[in-house]
DNA sequence: AAGTGGTCTAGACCACGGC
DNA sequence: CCGTGGTCTAGACCACTTC
């Protein structure tokens, strides 16, 4: 039996087979995977090569494996801490995102920022205000900032069209990696408490977020001030 | 050369040897780590064991391994998402970390709390209440709820004399491994804003927290206020 | 006892990186 | 080119779970 050493490696051609009798309904949370040794024979593989296909899926949270007993569907799972764009939050929950373009320009004195974007205290910085609105109601302010210099082409036309995340990743060819996020509360000042429809010195939670490209690159600083009425935070931390 | 199945497995003697290098300094991040063909020959292991160490320190973020180049030190993370203590947090920021116990007492009705511990809804609970200092400063007002039944030998005394994560993991053999939290914004009410040495109607960060052991069972429930000029929460979110 | 995952061997070839 | 990590073989014994 011949390898295939330039094609799919056979430990992942292995998990697409599982993964696929489990998105078709074959396989449900809790049922058994076939063993190491039924998928060594069935795939004809190696016993090593088997273990290694079902040891990436139990990383990847797809299985759980218990030794003795077998490997199972794992539940599935909610998704903690991931980072996902506004528009796709909404979506998710079944309602129809939308968001308002207040304020779109290019500023020169936001020091703060430009440092938590590793730029000159003095660059140019797209500055992009927007109200979001989660069925038709007022839901959060956000502010956000990003290299003038290197998204040149950005106009405020642009942004009002299409959802902010998927212009830089589809004209810009950016991939997202992760943020880091500072959380704490705030309380809402006159203006902020008129955008969004509450009164005034109500509580806000507020998040500055550094967004990092897959390249290391700090791209967006985001400040955010969500009503606490219409938002929590879900996050799962690890010991 | 005989091989040791009852003792530690190869690989993590391997894994060892390694941290303690860079534990001592003899490797900083960046440097080399030796590769999988020397660390099988000075290991008298086979390829595959010696691959199987520096995988397990690559995922937990040890090491990096690059094709064709080799597998370095990885730099020292920022830890984000870790579920740490109140007391360790402020031991690593070099604050004297202390908390005053402002009740103890068995409460049977609180159902939502029951819930989120998937215990009865009159389920007899401990309900503890402490107020969190740092550096003499009122921080934080947590109050805990725990099974009043599994955590019977608890006393006022003990969480007075010690942490409580510490009681719970060697006295009852407890170990937590993660925690469900939901933020959100909040202002202070009267008595909460007394306690916390601050203006009614001010701002707080209110974590609702479910902490897991690794038996998968919710083990304490914690609400949280926590000061937001005293405090911010720091998150890394993945895509 | 039978079957499972966990560890391990002693090799092999491939694809990639840096010189 | 040589050394690196990535994939893979065809077995082996151990520890554990389930029956």
């Amino acid at each position: 039996m011949p390898r295939s050493p330039n094609g799919t490696p056979a430990y992942k051609r292995i998990q697409s087979a599982i993964l696929k009798r489990i998105e078709r309904g074959h396989l449900k949370p809790g049922d058994v995977v076939d063993s190491e040794r039924e998928l060594a024979k069935i795939h004809h593989v190696s016993l090593m090569t088997a273990r290694h296909a079902l040891a990436v899926l139990e990383r990847e949270g797809m299985v759980e494996r218990r030794r003795g007993a077998g490997t199972f569907v794992a539940p599935p799972k909610i998704h903690f801490n991931k980072l996902v764009s506004f528009t796709e939050q909404m979506a998710s929950r079944g309602l129809v995102a939308c968001s308002k373009v207040l304020s779109f320009s290019i500023v020169n004195d936001e020091q703060e920022v430009a440092a938590r974007l590793a730029l000159a205290a003095s660059a140019r910085l797209i500055r992009l205000q927007r109200l979001r609105l989660g069925a038709d109601e007022p839901f959060a302010l956000e502010t956000c900032y990003l290299s003038a210099e290197e998204f040149a082409g950005l106009t405020r036309a642009s942004v009002e069209r299409g959802s902010l995340f998927s212009i830089l990743e589809h004209d810009y060819g950016i991939e997202f990696a992760h943020t880091d996020d500072e959380v704490d509360a705030t309380a809402a000042d006159t203006s902020t408490a008129r955008l969004l429809g509450i009164a005034r010195g109500e509580p806000l939670l507020r998040t500055r977020q550094v967004i990092y490209s897959t390249k290391g690159k700090a791209t967006i600083y985001v400040l955010g001030l969500y009503r606490s009425d219409r938002h929590t935070l879900l996050i799962r931390r690890f010991r």
